[in-house]
DNA sequence: TCAACCATTTAGACTAGTCTAAACATTTCT
DNA sequence: AGAAATGTTTAGACTAGTCTAAATGGTTGA
């Protein structure tokens, strides 16, 4: 059994893992789970002892499928509760999240396949992110950032690439959601901003940090 | 904010104050909590220190006002997350206490009473006590022990007097759950026991210590 | 090549919670 | 009342997790 805090960077080791091929930061880790570096390496070798990560001094470390395991697990549950969250209780998606990462570390065999059933096995979260089946599969998604469209290009926002409050409460300020029709009108060379036709109404500039932020493709997600 | 710890103490000590009319023994705590006296006396210090009981050594422990409050409010979310487990999810009464033991400490401003709406306001949980409105307010149920009817008696089962996977899985087996209709045939005197017939069906004879763990009422509980 | 800089690790300290063993109160019994 | 038994608190130690400050490794670039 591990403790809600070895989860949490096992979590924070897996999703960082794609930017850091041959060894996450320490700094990287410590930045993510707004800690101190020191307090990172204890956790490090402690992992490496129980075999969940190697762990090269002054050289990162990359996860044991175990703890790949365990971080796919926990992700699996962050994102099934997330889903609970939104549909059954009417929390928006800038809401959900904290709360996902608490219920992530209830201990229970049976909760989660049924909690799974129950919303009736959903394949993404509310923020568009795919979620692991009970043997740790799930579907990559092949989607592309906002900003790399071209003018008259039009695409489906199928996820989001940044989960602060603030970033998600703007965007659904301008309701701009999970699978909302975006035409690119326009595109500023200057600061790289870009105009774009939300569903057919509304134009609105886009910031570049913004479009940076959004993931689109041209096919619906499927279910 | 409490700790979880913290708050699996106050509600420990809510619960036993009924039987501790005039402070609750430390020994008494320890055996319900499953830890040592020396551990329950650091903590009735920290507790003490922070207002939430009243605490004199040697003399056993009550609640301030604002300790009760908390108490009140995680047995709250307890007992709400306890139907989510049985309602939605199909878990059997024996299996939800020791999950919602754990659900009771996630913390959010808006999420249980979002539950509660979604549940529809339940008055009573699967074990047929009752949950605290988000006021802290709730009906003490008059209710008796099954032990105590009268050859002749006609009785609903409102609630059981322990928690016990055993316990809960033998009445199960024997179809005895919350609303069954209870008539008791007979009583003997020699080990206490009590025939009784279940639902207008099968007759059955119950030990004196099952008796003494069911609460029946002659009228049913009000939804 | 070696000095300077930056990242990482180590050393040592702190908090929350727990335990065992010893000391101390309270109650009970003779 | 005094002694014995029982319950409670204290003392001191341990684990998990965190931090600051100091030491050390690695990298860059003059
Ligand atoms: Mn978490
Ligand atoms: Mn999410
Ligand atoms: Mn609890
Ligand atoms: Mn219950």
């Amino acid at each position: 059994m591990n403790s809600s805090t070895e989860e949490d960077y096992l979590k924070a080791i897996y999703k960082l893992s794609p930017k850091f091929p041959d060894g996450v930061l320490t700094s990287a880790i410590a930045e993510v789970l707004e800690t101190k570096a020191s307090s990172v390496t204890d956790m490090l070798k402690k992992l490496s002892e129980k075999g969940y990560i190697n762990y090269v001094k002054y050289q990162g470390v990359t996860l044991q499928p175990i703890g790949e395991e365990v971080a796919i697990r926990v992700i699996r549950k962050h994102r099934l509760w997330e889903v609970f969250l939104a549909e059954k209780l009417d929390f928006t998606w800038d809401e959900i999240h904290e709360i996902a990462e608490q219920l992530e570390h209830i201990v229970s065999v049976n909760l989660i396949d049924r909690l799974d059933k129950y919303l009736g096995f959903p394949k993404f979260d509310p923020h568009g992110d795919p979620i692991p089946d009970k043997n740790g599969k799930f579907q990559k998604i092949k989607d592309v950032a906002l900003r790399d469209l071209n003018v008259g290009d039009i695409a489906i926002l199928v996820g989001v690439r940044e989960h602060s409050k603030e970033f998600l409460q703007y965007l659904e300020n301008i309701k701009l959601l999970l699978g909302s029709k975006i035409e690119v009108i326009n595109k500023f060379a200057f600061d790289e901003s870009v105009l774009v036709r939300i569903n057919g109404k509304s134009e609105i500039m886009l910031s570049s940090l913004l479009c940076k932020n959004i993931s689109v493709t041209h096919e619906k997600p499927k279910k």
